[in-house]
DNA sequence: ATTGATGCAAAAGATTTGCAAACTG
DNA sequence: CAGTTTGCAAATCTTTTGCATCAAT
């Protein structure tokens, strides 16, 4: 999906629900599709900066929640207190392996484990709707 | 396991590493033990007080960080900031099923699964020290 | 006696909030 | 214009840290 694309579904769903199609709403939510990678509150803070100095941090953080609410970006836990977001609009589902020590985060998809967890889904007569699943621990560079 | 072998098996650990058994570690050791629902560190700090008020914060804090270190304890991200810890010595791992509609949480566990996870971090040279895998959706007596 | 552990209060980091001013529909 | 949204700074919340004092070995 086009840059352009993404800001427009964006932009109609702010409209649908009677919400302002602002300046910095779009300077943010076109920050944060710019990427793939994980950036923070206040990395994306610093690339809106870049393009235009009147955005403030207390705004980020406003729109940056309602992008998660609509779920096209997606937050999540570093482990210490923090929290990344990450481009989820278009974009396939993968889960996280996270390193507690350099904070580098690695995106990989094992159809094998998504076919387990149906199966154990299965067993309980539970219904999966989304998941979530982090391995935490030390990236190749960090272990020793 | 009863409480007072957990308490020997905390207090062999600390002692293995040369660090020193107060009352205030074996005060939130014990604590934190008494029960298998998820607790904050206020919590923790509220439940040893009750017991003896000559605990600070700092020291909860600082004592969770070794618990969970040792790996007695787990800790939780609660998605809004906070964290939530669970007794773990003595309990098997095990994942959780979120119904989304009625909040109940199932506990699970699967070996399949648990291997598929440390073949998929071996293959970026990641060495997994937790994980965390959430299954959200609808429990058998919430789906439609 | 040593040296690690504690308590306190201050510091730090991330996020939220109150409010007057600025902007959107 | 009316009602939202913004920027700013102050306020929260959770966790960490410096340091003098206290206690375990």
């Amino acid at each position: 999906m086009e840059r352009e694309e993404e800001l427009k579904v964006v932009e109609d769903y702010m409209r649908e629900k009677g919400l302002r199609w602002t300046s910095q709403r779009r300077l943010i939510a076109d920050a944060a599709f710019s990427t793939h990678d994980h950036f923070s509150a206040d990395d994306l803070l610093d690339m809106c900066r870049k393009l235009d100095d009147r955005v403030s941090r207390a705004t980020v953080y406003r729109t940056l929640g309602m992008l998660e609410d609509a779920g096209f970006v997606e937050g999540l836990d570093t482990g210490d207190g923090g929290r990344k977001f990450e481009h989820v609009l278009g974009h396939e589902h993968h889960d996280h392996m996270v390193c507690t020590n350099c904070g580098t985060i690695i995106e990989f998809v094992d159809e094998e484990l998504e076919a387990r967890q149906e199966a154990a889904a299965k067993k309980f007569g539970f219904q999966i709707k989304t998941h979530s699943l982090k391995l935490f621990g030390a990236c190749k560079d960090c272990r020793e």
